[in-house]
DNA sequence: GTCTATAGAAGGATAGAC
DNA sequence: GTCTATCCTTCTATAGAC
């Protein structure tokens, strides 16, 4: 039954994906796992043979996922500062959809940094980063944006969207203190960020 | 013998911190935490009786010691933009001293929100923040800042800083790509983060 | 207070029936 | 392809000697 096949592995591969983004590898069970998937654990090994196997298996897909999201920094054909609010925007809403990826990432490269540097052997960076300097010549003259401190500039604007997803637990505690709601303030967080960067960056 | 009797809680505690800190809770192994203090399994348990009181102990005191770097932004006596100069350089300059710090936070609070929840149930953020707004009323008028828009801009400053330690691993091996050296964007960035902060608030 | 030895539980993995 | 039963390793925790 090839039908059903795909079935069941995507089932365990959807339950897997969910103990994995809340335990981490090393918190997960194969029986919790099992147990979403509607199946029992033997039913697992004979899919992925071994937990490492499929915690690889998730944790590439959704390593892949969240690169992807980044591809319209390098294509979309909008003027710099219309790219910084699309991309903000769309980023967040990627986020909202999968709020838990920020902090399985976070942890899962902070106990094992080869993993992805593996996974990122063969991009090369270089020619993507100048891309960005090359395909907005003509607008640089009007912001102070070099090769020397985009980098700074790469990683703030991927802070402002990605740590209150990762630090969420720690700010939703805090907010509720103060009166605040957090989808409320990701909501405002798309326009903020991205006027905040512009204004920043502006000569 | 009380002398002896610290010193080897401490090595236990010390050796727990640097095992928590790199593996996570579930990922920590007692054995691993026993050879690191230079003592037996039996001795772990003798101190802190069971995993998770020795977690505990090391997780209350990590975070106790976070959130002990915030007091600045409501003490020091400074003009608007200095405190945010001050603030984010000694923030950088702590996380560089402890950067397995952020990742952990975030991974533990994740994992088990209601520790931190627990934690902070005394905490009157609301007067804080509210304290901030006054120390500085005489300068508001020339920056964008309200109490509606306090949220943002507070996260915002700490996604600065934060985010670069949380996301390290990643962020080492795309730098390494374009041949640009951690240490020294860390360094850079105390100063590029407060003024691109100053410049976005002004108005 | 510190050790060795071991109990006891949990969790990953496999065998074998259907 | 799926299940039940079980093996075996790993890990937390304790007993008991010194």
């Amino acid at each position: 039954m090839e039908g059903n096949d795909k079935l069941t592995e995507d089932k365990i591969f959807e339950a897997a994906t969910t103990v994995f983004e809340e335990q981490g590898m090393t918190g997960a069970r194969m029986q919790n796992i099992a147990d979403r998937a509607g199946i029992n654990k033997a039913l697992l090994h004979y899919y992925f043979r071994t937990k490492d196997q499929l915690f690889d298996a998730v944790f590439s897909k959704l390593a892949q996922k969240m690169f992807q999201k980044f591809s319209p920094i390098f294509e979309e054909n909008l003027s710099l500062e219309d790219k910084i609010r699309f991309f903000i925007k769309e980023h967040i809403n990627f986020l909202k959809e999968n709020p838990k990826l920020p902090g399985f990432i976070i942890h899962e490269i902070n106990r094992n940094p080869q993993r992805i540097k593996k996974m990122l052997r063969n991009v090369d960076f270089k020619i993507l980063w100048s891309a960005i300097l090359k395909h907005h010549s003509d607008e640089l003259g009007d912001y102070n944006i070099t090769e020397e401190n985009l980098p700074q500039i790469m990683t703030t604007i991927v802070s402002l969207t990605v740590f209150p997803f990762a630090a969420r637990g720690l700010i939703e505690v805090i907010f509720s203190n103060v009166g605040v709601d957090f989808d409320k303030y990701i909501e405002e967080r798309k326009e903020f960020a991205a006027e905040f960067v512009i204004k920043a960056i502006k000569k």
